[in-house]
RNA sequence: GGUCCUAUAGUUCAAUGGAUAGAACGGAGGUUUCCUAAACCUUAAAUCCAGGUUCGAUUCCUGGUAGGACUACCA
């Protein structure tokens, strides 16, 4: 419509003025509820072509569109703001061809569709999940849901930091301390237990420090020479060597977490297609990086370590592989980056990764392109904020983070009380009602992670739980739960939505609202898409579900008199349950047929 | 020190350079013989400061101020 229109105005100032206009000088947006329209046009930048005054100019338009197009039904000139009005017909219509659309996310595709990875959740194997992870996957799987919507052929992946020195960490201390403990004999979350060890580490690493800057050691060196932290690199050596027993255990250790990872994705609902291991592909990253080394791409310092200078991207040298020969945190990025372009040849590969990483990516993408891969154009750093609490950022080394396995848990209890409270699933089984319970509850966390600009902070405070009312995950399901109740009602009273009875409704200026709104889903998938925001898409839900509840309290559906004005009203309602359900599911939000 | 990000009601969040800056929670008040009151309605309350560009700035630019991140042979 949009594009119509502004086709329709470009051939009104060339007849009107015998200008040719630049496309881009003919702002349209949507009228303001305020005033009385659909779309608005911003006049101001035309008046160069007419030569008039805003006001005139408008009139003149307006006056040209309304004998030219019919779908304009009238116009009103406020201002350098002319305010075109659709015909209730025109939306009654789209609404009708609405109903037959099986696919909703029609209007939504991409002409090229690309191959793209999204590579999300990237969890370390020492320690659970917690909340910034859970921002983390929900992004991510969002961001995969909009694409595939819009057509792109989305594979979603995820990459495991299984080696390292903070996994020496925890095994080192679970050998110290751990007397042979596992998840069974223990009856811990495998995440969870090897998490308990690798703060036992710290906690004693710590300690050893504190020893040694008491005896006058700067605590640069101690840090370096506590004998904790030198066996734990011993211990590295030891695993990049192969040494059995070291890797026998990191194997194991390394399977009660995934364990423990699986239990927390399911519980979230997330998943992926394919698994990368860094322990696999930090080798084809120190091939790479000694290949790179042969033709002087990178240089050796004396001490063996190397090195890339990037100054000339305007960053700084940065270290490939340690003096000992180790790989660090960047060499095993180069190796996955490329496995990854040998697997899918991939048009662009997005990177779910907080705002701290920015200069990792900048720092990654550049040595790359050094290298000479032409594709690394393709790296997106998708960067989101950091999850903060009242006092400040989360550090898992001192205690103050959100678990992810408990921060589920008390939502879906929340929801649990909240829903016992008022009553309403008299009658449903245990199982039914966990069922809601668990929807609602995620839910609810749900929206209130993802109805935020990712690229900003937010903010989380735990003395505060999170709504229920308002705008929030619950609201909307609500809406829904509602929609269907009244399905169900329809169908038992043997009223069955008839689309042939479409032709002849009469929409009111309530109903016409809402047929705009579900006009506007398709347009906010796309600029989702676009702009890989799913908070659009959340607000837009809210934005939908608030109008129909204003609806659903100001009129009857099932009480309705007239059959053909009930059917519209029941098939609205109707497709606005459908539209609620398909955006909220771009969110991976479930929704509960009742509440 | 350098680089980057952020700043909007009491609080948490919105607003392609456009009209009277929207919501929610919290506050005050109201709606239930009527399809689910997790709803609906009324009400008070905000653009960090100073410049600049523009017909027009919360939005863009510059400079402050405040907060945060990064700047590891950690990941």
């Amino acid at each position: 419509m949009e594009y119509i229109l502004r086709n329709k105005i470009a051939e009104a100032v060339r007849s009107l003025y015998n200008k040719d206009v630049d496309l881009n000088l003919i702002q349209i947006q949507k009228t303001r509820k305020e005033f009385n329209g659909d779309y608005t046009l911003i006049v101001f930048p035309l008046i160069r072509c007419s030569k008039n005054t805003p006001e005139k100019t408008a009139e003149d338009i307006g006056n040209f569109l309304i004998n030219n197009l019919p779908a304009i039904s009238e116009f009103n000139v406020i201002k350098g703001f002319l305010n075109l009005k659709i015909s209730d017909k025109w939306w009654a219509d789209y609404f009708k061809d609405f109903c037959f659309l099986d696919d909703i996310f029609l209007p939504c595709r991409v002409a090229k569709p690309e191959i793209i990875l999204v590579e999300y959740s990237s969890p370390n194997t020492n320690k659970p999940l917690h909340l910034g992870h859970i921002r983390n996957n929900l992004l991510g799987y969002s961001l995969y849901k909009i694409l595939k919507s819009c057509g792109h052929n989305v594979i979603k992946t995820n990459i495991v930091n299984d080696r390292g020195i903070h996994i020496c960490k925890s095994m080192l201390a679970w050998l110290k301390w751990g007397n042979g403990e596992t998840p069974e004999s223990s009856g811990m979350k495998g995440d969870h237990l090897v998490g308990k060890y690798y703060v036992l580490f710290e906690n004693e690493y710590k300690k050893q420090v504190e020893a040694l800057m008491k005896q006058g050691v700067d605590e640069e060196t101690a840090r370096q020479t506590a004998p904790i932290i030198i066996e734990a690199r011993e211990m590295l050596v030891k695993w990049e060597a192969g040494d059995t027993k070291t890797v026998e255990i990191w194997k194991m250790m390394n399977s009660w977490v995934y364990q423990g990872f699986d239990e927390t994705y399911r519980k979230l609902g997330v998943d992926f297609d394919k698994i990368y291991y860094e322990s696999d592909t930090y080798k084809d990253g120190k091939e790479l990086v000694l290949k790179a080394l042969d033709n002087k791409i990178f240089y050796k310092k004396e001490d063996g370590s190397i090195w890339a200078d990037l100054t000339a991207d305007g960053l700084d040298h940065k270290v490939l592989l340690r003096s000992d020969g180790t790989a660090v945190y960047i060499t095993q990025d180069i190796g996955t980056a490329v496995v990854r372009h040998n697997d899918y040849k991939f048009d662009k590969c997005i990177y779910v990764v907080g705002n701290e990483q920015n200069y990792h990516f900048q720092v990654l993408k550049a040595i790359l392109k050094k290298m000479g891969f032409a594709w690394a154009d393709g790296l997106i750093h998708y960067s989101y904020g950091m999850v903060e609490l009242p006092e400040g950022k989360m550090k898992s080394r001192e205690g103050t983070v959100v678990d992810a396995d408990d921060l589920i848990e008390e939502m879906i209890n929340t929801a649990r009380d909240v829903s016992l409270e008022l009553g309403k699933l008299d009658g449903y089984s245990e199982e039914e009602k966990n069922e809601i319970f668990r929807k609602v509850g995620l839910g609810a966390l749900k929206y209130f992670i993802l109805k935020i600009d990712p690229k900003k902070n937010m903010l989380f405070n735990p003395s505060e739980s999170i709504d229920f009312d308002g705008n929030t995950g619950p609201f909307i399901q609500y809406t829904y739960a509602r929609i269907r109740s009244v399905m169900r009602k329809a169908i038992q009273n043997k009223i069955d939505p008839d689309p042939e009875l479409l032709q002849s409704a009469q929409p009111n200026a309530k109903e016409i609202e809402l047929i705009k709104l579900i006009k506007k889903f398709s347009e906010t998938v796309t600029e989702s898409a676009v702009t890989y925001n799913p908070a659009n898409i959340a607000n837009y839900c809210y934005e939908l579900a608030k109008e129909f509840n204003q609806y659903y309290h100001d009129y009857t559906i099932l009480g309705e008199k007239d059959p053909v004005t009930r059917n519209f009203r029941l098939m609205l309602s109707d497709r606005i349950a459908f539209v609620l359900s398909e955006a909220m599911g771009l969110l991976g939000i479930e929704m509960p047929e009742r509440m």
